[in-house]
DNA sequence: CGGTATCCGGAATGATACTG
DNA sequence: CAGTATCATTCCGGATACCG
């Protein structure tokens, strides 16, 4: 039942850097925290299904954010390098905002993540899939 | 330079359920919500390590945190099933927390999310491998 | 040893109004 | 259209004291 023969990689021997449990854990720490925050992960949903959106058809097309919030996570994912920010120099002003190349490959990644839920023992995965945050969503 | 072969798994055929981005959006936040926390990732990186330990033991094992932080970030994974706690009965109590199968699946998943960290451009990288945040660790 | 209970400060989030 | 500024609130993490 235990598959031990699953290889952690945080301590290899030729690696960029070496993991140890605490380095490891920091920059683990540190990608989650890219990550989190209350619209980042819909933001980027939004922009894996189209990849190139507006600020205002991000606005209408997430339900309950607010222009300062919106702003707010999209800045940030774009200083962390994530979602890029393109201004084309006209009136009324329209910029748009894109997944970078590092961006993009976060797809396969959260997927990763998706399976691992998928996984988990049935009463926790049903927690997992269906939120009560989505309940307020659905009165917009 | 687009990977555009790239597959996007959230809206399958015949998967145990679909995924629209918003149902994708969703999960995934709970996901990062399961393991966001002060010292969540720490504590599974102690586990992962040494996949059994006592509550004393993580506690010096992790400098800067309070009994209190401990006890509520366990009992959060304990709650989404991602760590198990075992009393032994006698005294001096001894309590064990060890991670579920589940668990210890994750580690594998994490992986995926350090080489997503690693493939960061470099500027990016840098902030993702140290963070400010272990400053304040050693002063402890 | 392995917790609980209570209080406090700061950060994250949100509503609202205003602007180039 | 795409923001910025301000204020209110809620949530999170930490310090401290006490308990079976």
């Amino acid at each position: 039942m235990a598959r031990t023969d699953e290889k952690v990689r945080y301590a290899p021997e030729g690696k960029p850097f070496d993991y140890t449990p605490q380095t490891a854990a920091l920059s683990a720490q540190n990608v989650i925290r890219v990550l989190e925050g209350r619209w980042k992960l819909v933001i980027l949903f939004q922009l894996f299904g189209s990849n190139v959106r507006r600020f205002s058809e991000l606005e209408k097309a997430i339900p309950g954010v607010s222009q300062k919030m919106l702003i707010q996570q999209l800045r940030q994912l774009e200083a962390d390098g994530v979602v890029a920010r393109i201004v084309h120099p006209q009136v009324p002003p329209k910029v748009e905002y894109h997944l970078t190349e590092w961006g993009q490959s976060l797809c396969p990644v959260l997927d990763k993540l998706l399976s691992w839920a998928e996984a988990a023992p049935a009463d926790v995965r049903d927690r997992l899939i269906e939120s009560d945050r989505s309940a307020a969503n659905t009165q917009g």
